[in-house]
DNA sequence: CCTTGACTTTGAACCGGTTCAATTTTGCTG
DNA sequence: CAGCAAAATTGAACCGGTTCAAAGTCAAGG
């Protein structure tokens, strides 16, 4: 122990945390032994004695997707900022697997997880660990950091109106994707909200996955009867699909049909015909989350009032919608 | 605490750890009270007495990369199947900022932890907790697992010539990346194997980036002069980067140009053309550091042999390059 | 009924820090 | 140089488990 090498034991924790109350000599020479002996404090005998841990849990459906991957990106920079780490679970979107994740966080007595619900159903808020819900609507009784896709998708919807289409078209994801279903409302509001009936003037298309498979499908079956001249897609592979059946079909875009994708993924400013897409405020979802959390589990005096924040997506206008 | 609930102290532990040695009524009684109380066992408390704990460290240069995120999802994988969990650091490839990541997972006593060494300088095989590199390969005092990139592309340059291509091309990324070096180098002793000068054979273009708009760039020097028959380019991105330069010049792939990219990303297969591309054993390549680590740290009597592991890439052959 | 050995359970020491009341030192003041 | 308050240091209790020797229980055999 650094402490045979000083003089003391408590003093060496004091030097550690609380230099300023420690004799500049004594404090070097306790700075020696730590470096002569490579002393790294033991942080699970930290946590034992009653300092919260410095590490906070983040579980998501998929570790694997960009949107996910920037959002931890995001959430470790936060949590690097003040010292913290940050342990890394997939739940795999199943709630079986979610619980175990935060119950064996819950007995790393982490300082609090984000937690994406599987299955969009909310966890009981278990084992009194502090919780932020990440993309994922809550009461009052609960943090949470979301996107308003509705509104997101209003944007789109209102700048193809804008350019003066009328007969549109939203390709949306399997039904069982909330954020498809809100983007879907949000298309069919901003119609309805121009005195525009969305039963007549929009088509939906409902496709069993959301990768470009889905898109090309679903171009094809546009194909079979007439062309909508605006195209609004549930997120961006989506909508690269879609491109590539059409043009396989020999229909242009933009001058034949307007498109716009969702999420605006790295590639879509490059694509061959630049995407116009929604952009989700990835980097700022990851960081506010991070920050409410450890805001909350900070040692204000005051108690935690629960916040529920809303970002606003961003609509980004390329040539895949340009002015025809 | 649960032992109140209950009737003792230790037996609590071995109801936990070694069940059958605790009479079938008494752990009857223990579970009611653990699941009464809600009790979760405190881990640090465990780790402190001398049980390692169940955490691995996972250091890359940059999370939100598709290459990491997938070996993150591989690493995540593995260690949840033994019931361990995964601290994700992210080092933005500065070492001095790896030297602290690795610190603090020393600091928290974690198992041991899996790195892709910033700068690709080996770190101090510091804090004497066990190291797997990743993508990163080592002397025999260490262990590692890494993909053979030389081997990865002199595949795709052997493709290029058994199609008949003799004046090829590579496009790589910035020279301080040692991937794109290596495969360089395998593109040239492919050629040089079968008789071919490099020198004469093979441009290569060094690109600044490794984005789409490198490679945008790279067609657009090749344009200048004669167009090479085959192009390979170091990574996925470039080749898109490059079709999209050549098709805006009226060039064709593969009629006038064979294009191989490298990684194998989710979208080479969906490009307009679908990419020939060189996959990288991603998933195994988490999967086996991972799997390593873990065993090492096992309580394994004999000590720890290290080992490194190599993992050979395959081609995927696909329109981009199909016989014109 | 007493032994004996196998099986259970207990209790105390320990892991490595933090904390804080008590003690010792330091630095001034008179 | 004594007297004192402030500053620095110490030491023991504590956090919540694990471990293991010692004590206790039980059932079968003598």
């Amino acid at each position: 122990m650094a402490r045979l090498a000083g003089v003391s034991v408590g003093t060496v924790s004091n030097t550690i945390n609380r230099p300023q109350q420690v004799r500049p000599k004594t404090r070097r020479a306790v700075q020696e032994a730590i470096d002569e002996l490579g002393f790294v404090p033991n942080q699970s005998a930290r946590v034992l004695s009653g300092v919260s841990a410095q590490v906070i849990g983040l579980v998501v459906p998929d570790v694997a997707s960009p949107f996910f991957m920037g959002v931890a990106k995001a959430v470790e920079r936060a949590a690097g900022e003040v010292g913290h780490m940050v342990m890394l679970c997939n739940s795999g979107n199943e709630q079986a697997s979610e619980r175990r994740l935060l119950r064996m966080l819950a007995a790393q007595r982490v300082r609090g997880a984000l937690v994406t619900p599987a299955g969009a159903a909310q966890p009981e808020s278990a084992e009194d660990m502090p919780l932020v819900f990440l993309d994922h609507e809550t009461g009052a009784s609960d943090c949470s950091v979301s996107v308003d896709h509705f509104t997101g998708e209003r944007l789109a919807a209102r700048h193809l109106l804008a350019l003066g289409h009328r007969r549109l078209a939203f390709v949306g994801g399997p039904a069982r994707m909330w954020q498809m279903a809100l983007r879907a409302r949000g298309a069919r509001r901003e119609l309805a909200a121009n005195g525009i009936d969305p039963a007549e003037a929009l088509a939906e298309y409902t496709m069993p996955g959301f990768g470009i498979q889905d898109g090309i499908a679903a171009a094809e079956r546009m194909l079979a009867g007439e062309l909508p001249d605006g195209i609004l897609c549930g997120n961006d592979m989506l909508a690269f699909g879609v491109y590539r059946g059409l043009a396989r079909a020999g229909a242009r875009v933009p001058e034949d049909v307007a498109l716009v994708g969702y999420d605006d993924v790295d590639f879509a400013a490059d694509w061959i015909v630049p995407l116009t897409t929604v952009r989700q405020p990835i980097d700022e979802l990851g960081y506010r989350a991070a920050t409410l959390l450890l805001e909350h589990t900070g040692q204000l005096p005051g108690g935690h009032e629960h916040r529920q924040e809303r970002l606003l997506p961003e609509l980004i206008v390329r040539e895949s919608s340009a002015v025809g």
